[in-house]
DNA sequence: TCTTGTGGTTCATATATTGAACCTATATTT
DNA sequence: AAATATAGGTTCAATATATGAACCACAAGA
């Protein structure tokens, strides 16, 4: 990696969980030189996107990120049209609901909601999701560019017993969710985490990301999948149309079939 | 400046009014040779930081800043706390207000707000303003650090004939901030623009940004000078407040003196 | 006092960055 | 249809730049 996607990389650790981080934490979690990392974080500050604390010395996000996220709104307003769709499905399902883009071979996380329904809820705290592991991920892979698939089986970390490992299952899993019109994962990206995704698309009718509800598992009630699933179409098509788009005639047909099949459902989750 | 600085750098070249680049214009905006540019474009999109269209293979902001901005924002919600005496502000006066931050030697614009009273109005579309030619730096110059005056002395940049050009001037013109307690400049950044500027403070009690009215200058009529600070204090203490802090008992005396005092209202302006 | 943990700095070494020249494709002009 | 201009993208030798072990200074605990 060039030395300027190192320092880049940096800004990554930072998350709403971890807004402050100091020079010696940069270097455990980025696993790099204390020397190199100091430097790199005197770039990122000279260039504005992080800021010192002047008391505690560590580091935190600049100002400049501000001017660059109103910039992509204007460019590309996508955050906004999730927004009210993300929190009906919230507020229906009573679960964290959360919309992800896919840029290159990366699926984003783009805006989330949580339900105030229950006081145990999924937190969406992390920036991409792993093609093999997540829902998004497999729900991108199913219905995005055919050439993710190579990328993902190059990156199958194992996160929890319940992650697929092998290629063929992954194949299998994908299989799936063209058949049905759904992603599912079931604790295999992080324990107690299952979640449902559906595909979003953009103005071209290309995929362009996904929308998810993710449960705490033990809430998942066996036969809820239906409510669930319907309450993703209309997020989806309510999405989908807000970014100018409109749900393929192909996707719409496959959500029918699986609704009216309790035996696809059954698969599914 | 380091390679990743280079790289960083590409980013503050898009705005609203420019938001998709080519790389042959990347090229001239940044004065670098085509195969580095390039380079260090295919970095940034390699990161989430960029994504190219795939039709005109022109680069836009990709998702990442908008999550970047969002852990900003929940580590330090300035911005929000701006919106509301933005709001008013630009009511008030009719003309677009908006409020800068100091984050190292660098002031960034955070947030603006243009008044819907006029069609012809000033647009907020620059991401840092430099110190000796705009009212948001003079006002930075005034109550911030004292040691940004030698790196404004170092960047005179000559925008238009108004701009201030020697040491002296801007000594006297910084001189004439503290006194009044406003910052003035008449067509000295872009030509056809007047602003005023006031001081916002932190939570700490120091100086932390400006809050400023920039007006089209064929607007500003004689004698509306008060009338526009009269609002520009109420926006100061509001934002200051919503900031966690107060404006410091100095600030306040020195702009109370400057409201009673016609004569120095006619020097400010 | 000694240890362990911060943040920050130095300098010889080695690696990553650079840009002129190149290729390819697509419009536009002659 | 050939010529020209402009766009995005690529190559490789030269060299400027990044690297990290070892270093210092300071503060909190043992």
């Amino acid at each position: 990696m060039s030395a300027a996607g190192k320092t880049l990389a940096l800004l990554s650790f930072f998350s709403a969980s971890r807004p402050e981080i100091g020079l010696s934490e940069f270097c455990k979690l980025a696993k790099r030189d204390k020397a190199t990392t100091y430097r790199h974080l005197q770039t990122l500050e000279e260039s504005g996107f992080i800021e010192q604390d002047a008391l505690t010395k560590r580091y935190r996000l600049g100002p400049i990120v501000l001017q660059l996220a109103q910039t992509r709104e204007i460019t590309v307003p996508r955050k906004r049209g999730t927004e009210a769709p993300l929190l009906a499905l919230a507020e229906a399902t009573g679960e964290t609901s959360h919309v992800s883009v896919l840029s290159g071979t990366t699926v984003y996380a783009l805006a989330a909601c949580e339900s105030r329904q229950h006081s145990i809820r999924a937190i969406v705290d992390i920036q991409t999701f792993p093609l093999h592991a997540t829902a998004s991920g497999l729900c991108t892979l199913a219905f995005g560019p055919d050439t993710l698939f190579d990328v993902a089986v190059a990156n199958m970390e194992q996160f929890t017993t319940n992650t697929i490992v092998t290629q063929t299952e992954l194949e299998s899993a994908v299989a799936t969710v063209r058949e049905t019109g759904f992603a599912w994962s079931n604790r295999s990206f992080e324990d107690d985490i299952q979640s449902v995704s559906a595909p979003l698309f953009d103005q071209t009718g290309a995929f362009a990301g996904t929308v998810t509800v993710a449960a705490v598992a033990a809430r998942v009630a066996p036969g809820i999948a239906p409510s669930i699933q319907r309450y993703l179409i209309t997020a989806s098509r309510d999405i989908t149309r807000n970014w100018g788009g409109s749900v393929p005639q192909d996707i719409e047909a496959i959500w029918s079939r699986t609704l009216s099949n309790p035996h696809m459902l059954e698969r599914a989750s």
